[in-house]
Order: C-alpha cells, then sequence, then structure tokens
DNA sequence: ACAATTTGTTAGACTATTCTAACAAATAAT
DNA sequence: ATTATTTGTTAGAATAGTCTAACAAATTGT
C-alpha cells in the first residue's frame, strides 16, 4: 500500500501531467516544496512501484496503475470536500486543507457512506469531477469564461483555480456554481470582460479572473 | 508538534496508565506492537519533550502537559466515533477503526462542528466520557456489574472492553447502552449472573461479560 | 555555435522510527 | 538467598524521506 508521501507524489504527478501526460521533477519539486534530488529519488521509487514510466533526463508519466490509485485518492478528496460543504455546512474555501489530511484514510466504508449521504454527487464544491470508484474521470469540457464573447451567457460550473484567495474573491462578488452571466463586453486591451449577473448590474473581470472560470456558453435568448 | 506516532504513544500511555499513572515499558510495547527498544527509546524522545516524566529502570508517567495533549486526541477519537455512530449511521463495532485513523487530523474546526452539530455529547457510542477541550475527563463512578446483587437493577452505561468482538457479542444478545437489567441470581461458584431486560426473560452472562459492563445500580422499586 | 541558464542527477549526510542481539537490573520462585 | 524469569537497556543496523553540494545534461538566447 501507497505511505501517505507516495500518495501525495502520486495526486501531484496527476494534477500537474500536461496534455500527454508528462511532468517535470522541478515541477513535481515546486508543487510539493521539496528539493529536486527528493522529487528524483522519489520518482525512482514510484518507477520500482510500477506507478510511474520514467527515463533519466526525460519527464515522468503515470503508468496506468499510478494514474488509477491517484484519481481514487482524488476521489477521497473530492467526496470529502463535497460532505464538508454538504453536510456539515463549511464554506467551499475552508474544505481543501481538511480534504487534504482526510484523503488519506483508509476505509473504503467511510467513503461510500459520504458518497451515499450525498446521493453520489458527480462534482465537487468547485465544480470539479469526482472520479468514480473505477478512476474514472468524466470530461465536461467546460470553456474557460475568456472565450464567451458579448451578447452570449454563461453558467458558471467550475473552477480552475480553487485557491482559498481565490475562493474568497468569489465569494465577495456572490459568484457561486450555477451563477448565469450574461457577457455586456470585452476590453480588447487588457481582456477583461464585463458581465450581470443576479442582481449585480455590472461587474469587471479582470483576463486573471475569467481565466479561472469555467463555464457553459449558451446563446442568449 | 507531536508526530502521528508520537500521537499515538501517548494515547497508549494514558490508557495503560494504573491508577497511580505509572506505565511499564513492556506494557506499552505490547499495546503498540514495537519491540521493547523501541518503545524504550520513543520514552527518551517523550522525556526530552516533556511529555513523560522518566527514569531507567522505573516505570513511565506522563506528565500533565502529556497527560492534556493524550486527552486532546483521545477526544477527537471519540467524538469522531460518535459522528460515525449518529452522524453516519454506522454500527459501534464499526467505528473504531476508522477513529483511530481521523483522529491524528489537525483541524479545530472540524472536530468542533462535529461537537456542534451533536449537540456537544459528554460520552462515546461505548459510553466512554469524552474529554473537554480542555481535556478533562469527567468521572462517572460506574460500576462493574459483577459488583450488583440479585433484586437490584442496572442501566448498562458504558464498556470497560469496545473491541469488535465484544461489541458483536452484545449486538447479539440485544444489550445496548441504556438498557435497563433486572439482577435475578448471581451463580457463586463462576461468578456468572443470570438477568432480564427488555423483552428478553433469562440470559446467562459470564463473569468475564459481566467485569466489562459498566452500569448504574439501583435498588429495585 | 557557443555561452548562459535551467533542469536533472549523484553522492553523502541527517532524522524518525523501527529492528535484532547482547547484556543488565529487577522481580519471582524455589 | 540464590537461581530463574521477566523486564529494561545499549549498541548497532535498516528503511523512508528529507537535505546540501557538486556536477552533468538539456534548453535558451543571442
Amino acid at each position: 500500500m501507497a505511505s501517505q508521501t507516495e500518495e501525495n507524489y502520486l495526486k501531484a504527478l496527476f494534477n500537474l501531467a500536461n496534455p500527454e501526460g508528462e511532468i517535470n521533477i522541478s515541477d513535481l519539486a515546486q508543487q510539493l516544496e521539496v528539493s529536486m534530488p527528493t522529487a528524483n529519488s522519489m520518482v525512482k521509487n514510484l518507477q520500482k512501484r510500477g506507478l510511474v514510466q520514467y527515463e533519466k533526463y526525460k519527464p515522468v508519466k503515470l503508468t496506468s496503475v499510478g494514474k488509477k490509485e491517484a484519481a481514487l485518492i482524488i476521489r477521497k478528496h473530492r467526496l470529502t470536500e463535497m460532505f464538508l460543504v454538504n453536510k456539515m455546512g463549511f464554506g467551499w474555501e475552508e474544505v481543501h486543507e481538511i480534504a487534504e489530511q482526510v484523503e488519506h484514510i483508509h476505509s473504503p466504508k467511510l467513503f461510500e457512506r459520504m458518497d451515499e449521504m450525498m446521493g453520489f454527487p458527480t462534482v465537487d464544491p468547485h465544480g470539479s469531477p469526482i472520479p468514480d470508484k473505477q478512476g474514472r474521470i468524466q470530461n465536461l469540457q467546460l470553456k474557460s469564461l475568456i472565450e464567451a464573447n458579448p451578447g452570449q451567457e454563461a453558467v458558471l460550473s467550475a473552477l480552475a483555480d480553487s485557491s482559498t484567495e481565490f475562493l474568497q474573491y468569489l465569494n465577495s462578488r456572490d459568484l457561486k456554481l450555477g451563477t448565469e452571466l450574461k457577457i455586456l463586453s470585452k476590453e480588447p486591451f487588457d481582456q477583461s470582460m464585463i458581465v450581470s449577473y443576479g442582481s449585480v448590474e455590472k461587474e469587471t473581470l479582470s483576463q486573471k479572473v475569467c481565466e479561472k472560470l469555467l463555464v457553459k456558453i449558451f446563446e442568449a435568448n
């Protein structure tokens, strides 16, 4: 069984993988806040255990076994986040740290019970998909708000960044998953957007923010 | 901050302490399933950290700081057990293993929320008291059923053993916390007792079982 | 193409937690 | 009281995970 440390490496590898599934050792080291030699030696260890594919001076790739292990840890993380928000009344900005610890608990029963109590949710409080028990992840094909154009409408469906700071920014603007945004205009100079939603008539969202809002886009009717 | 391993040693020391608060290294080693030299070296480490009092060849004692740390871990354990039973529908025989892991989570918020959701319970599902936030433990002064005499009544209030096997034995006899037992007779030869309770007219409880049932005793009216 | 920079590797060391082997002290048993 | 047994200690080694220093390969920028 993977140690807590190994689990954290698997999760980081999963999250950092580029579209080809490759990860740099330096990115891995940075993500986990360890030195490069440390990351390097753990990658060798994971290779011995069949969880990653790796050759000297080449980027790392999770094997299918490694990918599944990682997805199952992420499943526990996201189920926990959802449980904390839906069943225990936490705010979406408070749950990451707790889930970071709970995800390492070995107890299929516990997570199945959470899943059941919530009616088998498919996304976590930040809109990220919850992998199924086989470690499969549904692909929602959401777009970044930046791709929407004036006149269109967009439903906020997930976030590309779940940091406390960003979540608090969203809280302060009353932006939640499910919020319907009308795109009023786009500023070509800095890529910022002016939108309206709910009782907010007019709000300017910077490029940085728009990039991190994942939406379903509709033609306004 | 104490590591998970150190936390487990503190908890074991707390639970093994005799009435004078003393613990043998061999008992500690056995409880934690480690060798004696391992337990010995960890005791020295805890001593350096001011959590135990210790001199060569003498029994170990928790300091007041160590005792408080231990009690706060036990608080998390028992709150978790209660939460799993009351809020998540687990059986009392299923929760120990899970709580054993959850107790190491660092998140005051999480445990305070559990406490709040349950209305600040004072005992866990096995009747053991839940230490308060200062690590203080209420002393219930319960007696073992073995001390009750024919003609008296006793309310099952806690257990001196919460092993899965014992809990399953109790489940099979429909014995729960709160069950009112009438003592019909005591067998002087083997210290077994014949009792009635609920819809059970007559049940024989061995000495071993009676010793582990902690009760409040009343004169029958 | 070659220097500068970034990225990755090796070697060697440290800490925490564990072990076994060997021995010493304390306790129990005759 | 002397031996036998149990309990506790020391020494020395192993593993997991981490580090720094030094070097090597790959990439970037003229």
